[in-house]
DNA sequence: GCAGTGATCATA
DNA sequence: ATGATCACTGCC
């Protein structure tokens, strides 16, 4: 099956939610073993930097979150609840410290789901999305045109009104 | 609505 | 060392 050309570290070095608008219709795919999975995202979420006060590196640097302070187009990943693994990228300037949350890809909602879905865990922290990694991102189709709509985000009301009710999450309508 | 789950982090 | 918190999910 022919794949969508990879999506470059370049992509990710601006606003997060820029990026997180744009993966809406990209493909999100892994490779397991030899076989090849591929989704079409539907629902990202933009974490900004160290301002963002819903956003994890705005509480400062720690051992968890040190990947967003690195390079675009790294994965963060972390696990929330003791069970639930979070995928994240990488966004923006280095040392910005802003990410996207992949919220959901088709036929599968929740963040949780997509990264149990996709075989996410430990292995891929801080490395990049790329083939090489088994874990990366391909453009959408020429003539998929998805509508998006924004929202706020999810579960982030610890951040404050301010925060919490900025439009940062994007879903695929 | 709410329990489960355990890593993470601040406080000490 | 202890305790609070948590970018969630699944079941009631």
């Amino acid at each position: 099956m022919k794949q969508p050309q990879a999506i470059g570290a370049e992509f990710f070095e601006r606003p997060a939610a820029r990026v997180a608008r744009d993966l809406i219709g990209a493909q999100l795919v892994r490779r397991l073993d030899q076989r090849i999975l591929s989704f079409r995202i539907t629902e990202t979420e933009a974490y900004e930097g160290v301002h963002d006060l819903a956003s994890h590196s705005s509480r400062g640097r720690t051992a968890r979150n040190e990947v967003m302070f690195g390079p675009a187009g790294h994965f963060y990943i972390y696990r929330i609840y003791g069970l639930h693994w979070m995928l994240n990228v990488v966004t923006g300037k280095l040392g910005e410290a802003a990410a996207v949350l992949i919220r959901g890809v088709e036929g599968i909602s929740g963040p949780g789901r997509v990264a149990l879905a996709l075989g996410i865990e430990a292995s891929l922290r801080g490395m990049p999305a790329s083939p090489a990694s088994g874990l990366w991102f391909g453009y959408p189709e020429q003539n998929d045109k998805p509508k998006i709509k924004r929202t706020p985000r999810i579960g982030v009301d610890y951040a404050g009104p301010i925060w919490a009710n900025k439009k940062l999450r994007f879903v695929r309508i």
